[in-house]
DNA sequence: ACATTTAGTTGTGTGAACGCAATAGTTATA
DNA sequence: TATAACTATTGCGTTCACACAACTAAATGT
């Protein structure tokens, strides 16, 4: 009888545990160590749900109901924070050209401004990782674009 | 007089742009992507806190205050979070054995296996993560170890 | 014209995740 | 020994992040 097929890895194989390790680290990296939610949320002082918010209107203008649908949210909660928003002058709902029902919601100057902001503090790397040599950089770019692609 | 000196760095250096890139790639896969606080909240049927407080005692009986500290609360918070350990019959208080103000919280057996499920959850890699060829999950691997070390 | 569906809103309630003030019991210090 | 300092606890209040039911207004199908 065919013996069984070994895989491509070797018996020792140290992968599993590598991704195992990788991944924790990331964990550790992100949610523990450089937790930013409330960091932004701070510097915005708004929540970071309205941030969220924020975040995905930016592009363009969006339907409450698209909205609500983005964010992982019901359309009741989607409607306080626009509220939220629109309170603060960051959002303003305007009718839909085609059906009444519906509303767009659109980013006034501050709220762009806002959400620049937010994205800033989001996006800026930590120290660890700007220390980091230029080929370890590159080598994480690539995997993590792979990783989302 | 003299020229200021060039970095190392080519002048129209990319990296930069990869370090930003990266780190808000790594943001939407750990934070959007696979947010598991949820998960394993509701794997164990309690607060995530309560979660973050399993894992902490762990490793060993700690005393509220050093608890505290770790989870960068304060103490009558730990107190509650201990108090739900407790009645959940997943933690333990323990006099402290010289000083007889503290106490030591210690993990009982099924505290024990409660946080190996929460491990075990937390520490599962995405598919995504276990799909990618080996030598990006080496390369990640080295990356996040240089970054944490 | 009337029933049904759809979009958004209001109101109500819940659990999570804290922080702060006050207090009781211990230990250290003057 | 009196007082200061420290540990944990109790109690109270807040903000956030939702979810659900009920309702209105507009559109669509019959």
């Amino acid at each position: 009888m065919e013996r069984p097929r070994e895989t491509d890895r070797p018996v020792n194989d140290a992968t599993p545990q590598a991704t195992t390790r990788a991944w924790q680290g990331l964990h550790t990296l992100l949610l523990e160590r450089h937790n930013r939610r409330k960091e932004v949320a701070d510097a915005l002082g708004m929540s970071f749900s309205c941030i969220r918010a924020l975040r995905r209107i930016a592009p363009g203008p969006l339907t409450l109901r698209d909205l609500a649908q983005r964010m992982g949210a019901d359309p009741p909660y989607t409607t306080v924070i626009v509220d939220d928003l629109v309170r603060r002058g960051f959002a303003e709902r305007v009718t839909h050209p085609v059906d009444r029902r519906s509303k767009l919601v659109r980013l006034t100057e501050e709220g762009k401004a806002a959400a620049h902001r937010a994205a800033t503090i989001l996006a800026t790397p930590p120290d660890e990782l700007l220390a980091l040599p230029r080929e370890d950089i590159e080598a994480l770019d690539r995997v993590v674009t792979r990783l989302l692609g």
